[in-house]
DNA sequence: TGTGATACCGACCCTACGGTATGGCAGCAA
DNA sequence: TTGCTGCCATACCGTAGGGTCGGTATCACA
């Protein structure tokens, strides 16, 4: 009928970006094709067209949207931190901004989901989580070669509480949403990084 | 057919045993009753003479089951401590303890899954949190009056955090089964513990 | 021992799901 | 212009999903 005109590379980016908001609200079993496309407002002739199935379009969205996501939102940034202080005001901002729907919450949430039982999508989240750790870590391993992080701090340690911190944060805002709560958390977390102060 | 002897209670623990068993593992959603009942041994007929519907089974599960199972985890032995030490040591070995499957697991994961779009199962999971919150302040507070804990803490604040964490460290845990990620974030949470302390 | 109510089974219904088959239009190369 | 390839729409399929219904076995109680 209408055929819309031939554009293969925003077609699919409609379409991972449609699967995205399907997953962030409604999880990755409970997202149907059928919701996805129609949001895309595009068919499942161009969703098989452009992915075998929908385990493979999924992973296509993790790799595609939802890594660079986290990427942009946390590794890229953490590059440029050079001092406690801004590393605790990021904390706090990023903290801040946690909303159901972001990058964020769709990470931990597919997670939670699949993780257990799926080994291909399960595998690509945890990669994710994998470099956000290790960002993490590298600063904190620069802050101790900078002399703002103590010498005793053990940097993944660290970095893989910090990460689960934040996980845990968007599971609990989630479900209760309040801007207060989150301000709590920030501080909270400000307090733990101070402990981490070279002295 | 081979019927079996009439014993309600017994049929209806049953399945929502089979249930919680399968949200554990393949989530909300992605359970059909189909393989709840067949775990359960029972048959769809036996599920909807005691539940009206999927959602109420579920609903039922988290006040029968997860909410108990959380308490008896939580809220009544934190009720027994009364040091710092102790609090630390008794985090330390929940979090030790943690495994997908458990009850936290659990509660986390459907958080993250339901809490979004479902809005009967997202506050029944909710409160669960709440109650939680509240027996870790409740805790925190006594500290305070007892000369353990810091008189500046905010009991609500750093309790939100605290349970946070640990549903932080549920989720990274589940897609990163390894022992030594508990043992790092058992030991940053000490040290965050620590900084509670009345000096 | 009979009787009504409860607990459970088994077969069925309908929808929605993931996925397939087919065919037409757009674009490009010759 | 022709022909070919890639992109996308439409119609359809098989199955598994949640849920219903009539019937039967068991129990509580008279």
């Amino acid at each position: 009928m209408k055929q819309r005109k031939k554009q293969p590379q925003i077609t699919r980016q409609a379409i991972l970006e449609a699967a995205g908001a399907e997953f962030s609200i409604h999880g990755y079993a409970g997202s149907g094709l059928g919701s996805i496309v129609t949001r895309a407002e595009l068919t499942k002739g161009a969703l098989f067209h452009h992915f075998p199935d929908k385990r493979a379009m999924a992973a296509a969205w993790i790799e595609d949207h939802l890594s660079p996501a986290l990427a942009a939102h946390w590794i890229t940034p953490l590059e440029l931190i050079g001092s406690l202080d801004a590393l605790r005001a990021f904390c706090r901002t990023r903290c801040m901004e946690l909303t159901p729907g972001d990058a964020t919450s769709a990470l931990v949430s597919l997670t939670a989901e699949t993780a257990a039982s799926d080994d291909v999508l399960g595998t690509a989240l945890e990669h994710i989580f994998t470099h956000w750790r290790a960002a993490l870590a590298d600063l904190l391993e620069r802050g101790k070669a900078d002399g703002w992080i103590h010498r005793s701090i053990q940097p993944a340690s660290e970095a893989a509480f910090v990460v689960s911190a934040f996980a845990g944060f968007s599971v609990t805002t989630r479900a209760h949403p309040e801007e207060n709560a989150l301000r709590t958390c920030a501080t909270a977390l400000e307090a733990y990084l101070e402990t981490l102060r070279a002295q």
